[in-house]
DNA sequence: AAGATTTATGCAAACGTTTGCAATTTGTTT
DNA sequence: AAACAAATTGCAAACGTTTGCATAAATCTT
């Protein structure tokens, strides 16, 4: 390998040609001819050539790099560890990669809280994609008040002023339920904390599926993990005895806290307990009884956030998009 | 907000001073009067004002950017949505956060093979934390003997050129299989595929501990997938029936593959089969029975790969380093 | 074959920081 | 009060690209 890094224009010098030529080169600009940029190009891969982005970066005013931030709420033990959070910034990942874009990873404990400051101002991103609402909107707000171009994972039903992507979280929550009293549970729990933006629509949705069957709506409210689940429905049996036969949870891991307790006290899913949940993780399938549960398209999705992103860098304005969702039928349901 | 972008330069004359002062202020550069650095950086903050990273980084060679690649291999089916992977991905990221250094993500896919050249000569990044030894380290060895500040979490115990951080496969190994043993197992199955490195280890300790109890090994080579896992041992079911009362699972999600195997054909965990897993993800506590596994102690690992890739940044040399691991005893191995 | 186009290249000025060195101010010593 | 040392600040030159404009070379008109 070669001992001081390379720049341009020791490659022009190479070539014999001026640094503009060969900047041209590289980028396929098609002012060079054909001839000259294969060239040139030949010769930048052979003496392992690379623009030094931080110069093109300062020049050109973009970096073609987008910050992700995984937006963690304060006050829950939702951790930065959550399997469906990373998964979507693994498939946000991909579909960056797909239109040449890299990925800035970060969290919403670690950066200031001005999005618009840290981000874009100071240039480390052109974009930013936020990975769930939370419990408070302020900090989006505040990035998109400031003009940044921002896509949000969330729940595309809630007013704001910058565009959500995500599942149809009330109906989702209303297909569950439905399926769950078509199956024949009468008493469903809703187990999931409806203080949460994405969550809340999946209650209304429950809500309004129980209220058209004339069932009784009746809500443990709880942390989205599924130690909280598994203590919240613990406590649950603890203190009234076994008086449901279905529950809606709010994500699969919390389905999953749910199904522990439950079978810890030999209660038999889906016979004496019909269970579904939601984001069809890669254990829902894997569980036994198989999990039911809602799946959200978030291969889709994240094609889809990332779409709506560059079209704001292209200066476009874009709305809120639903994408389609789809129960998973499974064991923990049939009966 | 404001309309133009504000430069060092606005703010130097906003504050009648040279941009010099303003920029060793903002670094907190004792060269600069205490009362100026602190009238500068209020200033700043009150403008709203964020140094170009982009600017900086061509001047001062650095970027205080980590590139993390999550090092897939090219022919299975282990996939960016492995829940083990992003756990570690995600602890590294709050790691580098604590060292105010930002996260990068990539994966071998996406990023050309050139790792020196893509990431480094280009200064994308600083350093690079790779994920995963995966079945070929050409592409780390590469980079490595390019001179790439880089470090690697994987199986210390591999013979290499480049400091691999990692629990102690082998140790793991051998005594999740003593642990079978110890609980009744006569005919411990191997589930997992040696040709991968930290797997390979984790088969070695497996062998010893079977060979010193003078049991026979059996070792059933899969994917690292749970879907391989259900298959294999459903394979293996019906070609010979149960042929053994316990299984040493490379991983959980390999376990939990095998378990739900066994959960269809009604063989008891831990009765008739005891099993243990590797990697201890959330799941394991939940599941029911809950498994046991070897915990890997990813978090202290994850700031421990980041402090050898500051270390050779500085210059220093460093060695591959085991951290420790834990048995962690649940309901799948208990009888 | 000389002008008029078209095509291909080069010049030089940005982009916004940081930093070695020089210059200035302040404080200390005699 | 002069001479010196120490503490602050400013000057100006990088860092390595990209790109508007000017120029040179090649092709086409008539």
């Amino acid at each position: 390998m070669n001992d001081r890094k390379l720049k341009l224009a020791d490659l022009a010098k190479l070539a014999g040609v001026s640094t503009s030529t060969v900047s041209r080169a590289l980028n396929d600009n098609p002012l060079i001819k054909q001839e000259t940029r294969d060239k040139l190009q030949q010769l930048a891969k052979k003496h392992n050539f690379s623009l030094n982005t931080a110069a093109s970066r300062l020049r050109t005013q973009k970096t073609n790099v987008v910050a992700v931030i995984i937006n963690l709420d304060g006050d829950t033990e939702q951790s930065i560890n959550d399997p469906f959070l990373l998964k979507i910034v693994g498939e946000i990942n991909l579909a960056l990669n797909k239109f040449g874009l890299e990925l800035l990873l970060s969290n919403s404990f670690m950066a200031s809280d001005d999005w618009a400051n840290y981000f874009i101002n100071s240039r480390r991103a052109d974009g930013i994609i936020v990975v769930g609402q939370g419990k408070s909107q302020s900090n989006i707000e505040a990035a998109a008040s400031a003009g940044v171009p921002l896509v949000v994972w969330g729940d595309p039903k809630t007013p704001s002023s910058y565009p959500i992507v995500g599942s149809d979280n009330y109906l989702g929550g209303r297909i569950a339920t439905e399926h769950l009293l078509s199956n024949g549970a009468k008493n469903i729990l809703f187990l999931g904390d409806p203080g949460h933006a994405e969550i809340s629509e999946r209650h209304r949705g429950y809500l309004d599926a129980i209220n058209e069957a004339k069932a009784t709506p009746h809500v443990v409210s709880i942390d989205i993990t599924s130690s909280a689940a598994y203590k919240g429905i613990n406590q649950l049996l603890v203190e009234k005895g076994r008086c449901f036969d279905g529950i809606m949870a709010c994500s699969d891991m919390v389905a999953f806290g749910a199904m522990k307790a439950l079978k810890e006290r030999y209660i038999s899913i889906p016979n004496d307990v019909a269970l579904v949940g939601f984001d069809d993780i890669a254990m829902a399938d894997i569980s036994h009884p198989s999990l039911s549960s809602i799946k959200q398209n978030t291969q889709r999705a994240s094609v889809i956030l990332v779409e709506k992103l560059l079209a704001q860098l292209a200066g476009q304005s874009v709305e809120s998009q639903v994408v389609e969702i789809e129960l998973v039928n499974r064991q923990s349901s049939q009966r």
